[in-house]
RNA sequence: GGGAUCGUAGUUCAGCUGGUUAGAACGCCGGCCUGUCACGCCGGAGGUCGCGAGUUCGAGUCUCGUCGGUCCCGCCA
């Protein structure tokens, strides 16, 4: 025995290949590794305090680390729940202690002991199981753990290459398990609420037809139907319009999706939803659902109280005083209207736009006229990388308006540019000029920037806020068409129908968007419960019948044969979690995430295929 | 498809206007240590400077290309 624990000290690698292990240590070790045996695991190691003083139990786990005094070795044993500190005095124990001797980083074993009370001052408040400490009698190393590639402590940022590729490493972290926990209880809290108000889960195929319309799909071949093609769904839209049809009434379900786009912080391939759908509904009873749903998440997970009700604004609302469909509330800097301004002053460049239908518009940077030139420069840059041709600026100082535009604009132009902007010495104004979808996208993006750079936000501040009336259209350039904004099956306001023909782009849908601190956390929808509607709105789609038939003919005929009037909502979870989990990036509460090229790093996915694979399939590749 | 940025020891990083043998911390290995908990002390090993070209007497450093990570634009009904 003694001497297979020398030869696993002596070859435990020094350098750590960069592939996982290619020593083969482990496999000379396996003979000298302890069985589990009949030990049973008495508790974990978060739970053992004062009470339990002189119990004996057995503890299993990880080896957190070691710390070997020469005459007293001290373990950190970590477990899901916690740390225990195990010792090993060879006074106590002799043959325990010089079995310890062998213990390393990340080794898997049991201990069994006696909870002891730690001497005078030697206790740890910052473990919950710092006043105790397990003696140890006696030590079963279950498993040997080659030097792993990174400290599991959170104290250094590691580089998420590595961490993604050793993610089951990564996973054993405290913050990426307690990410995992909290994504847990939001699970918890949502089946929980829906089961009580009645909703019932169903599940929704993942192979289903594929559909051009909206996001690229993942494809999947059939074998048995050789040339023919799954996908797997953008989202379980039209099956659970189905269930409403065949009168399921309240259905939800927590369901991957799967889009083939390109990635961000907030997006994934493969990512989840809580999908809702509920009949004999308006917007209202969505709504009002979605919001104690929200709310009974927050609580349950983060002891979050929201406010009742959420408040409200329209998309036009919205775009107009924050230039985004999905405003963060929590801050100011709203963009201000500066067309008078721009009138009376004798800028070519705001004449121009304003008289070929454009708009002048502006955020009050408050108290930032003393930026350096360097930063403002930077702005100019980040306006421009958002599609804005440039950024104008004037500082307000007690001496009046600065800047080298200045000149352009008279007394009278000056003083309508401060009323508009409601400026006071001291601040910085910054205007752009250009159609009002490129002011929105650009003052909406320089304003989440602006409040980023001047720490606007305070911390645990958490802002709902319902966005509705949303236009059911939008414009396709490149097609020269309209396409839905929403999805196809979006009703329009009743209000608005008759604009239909006459001014299609103006017709409102019946559609929300729940947004929390500026993140779009759900949307959704009233949707189109009768045929002769949907194929109106499939007309101003430019579907012709044939295509409609060939595309959506199951849910056309389903709208024949009886559909309630139903609407739904679709809460994206991973963004809800992370959110909730103080997270800005959702790969962290995601148990195994792909990179921003779609790419498991850990399992290198996707992979190359047999050829015989692919004969079978009748694919190949061009 | 485009832009920005990063890539140096297992990890996190430093490495100046191109110039001797590429450094630090942590980790790892060995030794010592009976009360540590970021243990301590002594010693040691560990590098294809992502990869490939080019410029140069000389490239971690400059140029071009390429691969990969991240963030953003386009895209995401």
């Amino acid at each position: 025995m003694q001497a297979g624990w020398a030869v696993l000290q002596g070859t435990r690698d020094t350098g750590n290949s960069r592939r996982g292990p290619t020593s083969n240590h482990t496999d000379s070790m396996t003979q000298q590794l302890d069985r589990l045996g009949d030990w049973q695991r008495s508790h974990d190691c978060g739970t053992l305090t004062d009470h339990q003083l002189g119990d004996e139990v057995t503890l299993m786990g990880w080896v957190a680390t070691r710390r070997d005094h020469g005459g007293v070795i001290f373990v950190d044993l970590r477990d899901r729940y916690g740390i225990t500190q195990v010792v090993f005095n060879p006074q106590h124990s002799a043959t325990a202690h010089e079995k310890a001797d062998a213990l390393r980083s990340e080794f898997v074993i049991a201990v069994h002991g006696v909870v002891e009370q730690r001497p005078e001052g030697m206790r740890n408040p910052r473990l919950v199981t710092g006043a105790i400490e397990v003696n140890c009698d006696d030590l079963r190393i279950l498993n040997a753990s080659e030097a792993i590639p990174f400290q599991l402590d959170d104290q250094t940022e590691v580089g998420e290459e590595t961490r993604l590729r050793y993610r089951y490493l990564d996973l054993r972290r405290t913050s990426m398990q307690q990410n995992l926990i909290t994504r847990h209880r939001a699970y918890q809290a949502t089946r929980g609420y829906l089961d009580r108000e009645q909703f019932l889960e169903v599940e929704t195929p993942f192979l289903i037809r594929s559909t051009p319309e909206g996001a690229r799909d993942y494809l999947v071949p059939s074998r048995v139907n050789r040339g023919r093609f799954f996908a797997l769904p953008q989202s379980p839209q039209t099956y659970k319009q189905l269930l409403m049809m065949a009168g399921f009434d309240r259905y939800f379900q927590i369901v991957k999706c799967f889009r083939d786009e390109d990635l961000r912080a907030d997006r994934q391939p493969e990512f989840t939803q809580i999908d809702i759908e509920m009949s004999f509904v308006a917007e209202q009873d969505i709504m009002q659902m979605a919001e104690s749903l929200t709310r009974h998440i927050c609580a349950e997970v983060c002891e979050l109280s929201l406010p009742e009700p959420f408040p409200r604004m329209t998309y036009a609302e919205a775009m107009n005083r924050f230039g985004s469909d999905k405003p963060d509330t929590r801050f100011g800097l709203e963009l201000k209207g500066a067309e008078p301004a721009g009138r009376a002053s004798d800028y070519k460049i705001f004449q121009s736009v304003l008289d070929s239908g454009g708009q002048v518009k502006g955020i009050n940077a408050k108290g930032c006229s003393d930026l350096p030139r360097s930063r403002i420069d930077a702005l100019i840059a980040f306006a421009q990388e958002h599609g804005a041709k440039g950024l104008s600026w004037i500082k307000h100082t007690d001496k009046g308006l600065e800047a080298s535009i200045a000149k352009f604009f008279p007394d009278e132009a000056q003083q309508l540019l401060i009323s508009c902007l409601e400026s006071e010495p001291g601040d910085l104004l910054l205007l752009v000029a250009d159609s009002p979808e490129m002011v929105a996208k650009v003052l909406g993006a320089l304003r989440l920037e602006l409040a980023r750079q001047l720490e606007l936000v305070a911390a645990d501040t958490w802002h709902p806020l319902w966005v509705t009336e949303f236009p059911l259209l939008e414009r396709d350039d490149e097609a020269n068409r309209f396409v839905a904004k929403h999805h196809p099956f979006t009703s329009p306001m009743e209000e608005d129908v008759p604009l239909m023909e006459s001014d299609p782009g103006a017709v409102r849908a019946r559609a929300y968007d729940l947004v929390l601190n500026g993140n779009e956390v759900a949307g959704g929808s009233i949707r189109i419960f009768q045929q002769q509607m949907q194929e109106q709105v499939f007309r101003l789609l430019a579907i012709d019948e044939q295509e409609a038939r060939a595309k959506f003919g199951f849910l056309l005929d389903a709208l024949t044969y009886g559909a309630p009037p139903h609407g739904g909502i679709a809460f994206g979870f991973d963004r809800l979690v992370a959110l909730l989990a103080g997270q800005s990036n959702i790969r962290e509460v995601i148990a195994f995430p792909k990179t921003n090229k779609a790419v498991g790093l850990m399992e290198e996915a996707p992979g190359g295929v047999d050829e015989m694979q692919m004969r079978e399939l009748g694919i190949r590749l061009r």
